[in-house]
DNA sequence: CCCAATTCGCTCCATATGGAACAATATTAT
DNA sequence: ATAATATTGTTCCATATGGAGCGAATTGGG
């Protein structure tokens, strides 16, 4: 069996091609993240989350990555531990933390993301510079949809 | 936070719509379908396997899918019990099992394959039939050239 | 002001998952 | 032929994950 028999004979055409792509492009890296660093999948969620905007609460990471509160909650306490992010209580809305990255933090998140644009580079390495962002505007467009989904 | 900042500020723009694009694709109708037929991830993909070849090994399985033996091994199990595939000795070598799907496995697999569809159609609503069949062309070639990633 | 409803983050629990080691069988080397 | 090695599929175990529900805190309607 190969797996051109199954790009071939699906019926979800372009779905299957992305999760078939993100899966062999992404969970090598987060592997050897875990590994190497000792950071998974959700904290490396929150890591990003906070390396792009300061004084962020576990809520609206939950809602912008669409992960349960739990899971973001585990991942901000083992962050917190770690060193790589800090939490204050919030003075007006004591039950809310404010979260934000240390220097710790932003040093691994840094290395981590560089692991992620050579996985990529790899990824792409087959494509001219037209097809590269051509893809990149017509996948740009689906993800800008998807918040309008709602389904 | 907005998603749009994160889609903006990334230095893996590609990866990551991907990576995006996947999760908000693939994992409502994975869900689902636990919620509605009982059956999760890896057994989904021993069902599609099984229906795009007949006689076939759980290794083969393993090796298309870079999913471990024991996941494999496991979901294999689990829809032999429920009746939807079938498991013989090979009569060459009594290691190994043949798989086939059957008639019932079949029938739910089409069911689910039929909810990826629908879901596809909702990703791709927003592009035009161009931009789709270009979109199409590059992802598969992409897919294409992972074999020969072999980092 | 007060009680109901909501929100936030957390813990408990059931389950999914992968790594490692294992028994059974097949293959290879001498 | 037979011992060493490799392969197949499985089980064991540690951990990751999500759903449900919890207490604490806030908000809103009377």
């Amino acid at each position: 069996m190969k797996l051109i028999d199954i790009l071939d004979a699906t019926p979800f055409p372009i779905g299957y091609r992305l999760a078939f792509l993100t899966n062999f492009w992404r969970e090598p890296v987060l592997r050897q993240m875990e590994k190497d660093f000792g950071i998974i999948r959700p904290e490396l969620t929150v890591l990003m989350s906070l390396s792009f905007r300061k004084d962020v609460h576990a809520r609206d990471i939950c809602e912008v990555t669409e992960q349960p509160s739990n899971t973001v909650s585990r991942a901000v306490a083992s962050l917190e531990k770690k060193g790589l992010i800090s939490r204050t209580k919030d003075s007006v809305d004591t039950r809310r933390q404010v979260l934000n990255i240390t220097s710790a933090g932003r040093e691994i998140h840094d290395q981590i993301i560089e692991i992620f644009t050579d996985a990529e580079k790899t990824l792409l390495s087959g494509l001219s510079r037209a097809e590269n962002d051509q893809l990149l505007v017509l996948l740009d467009k689906l993800a800008r949809a998807v918040p309008s989904w709602k389904s």
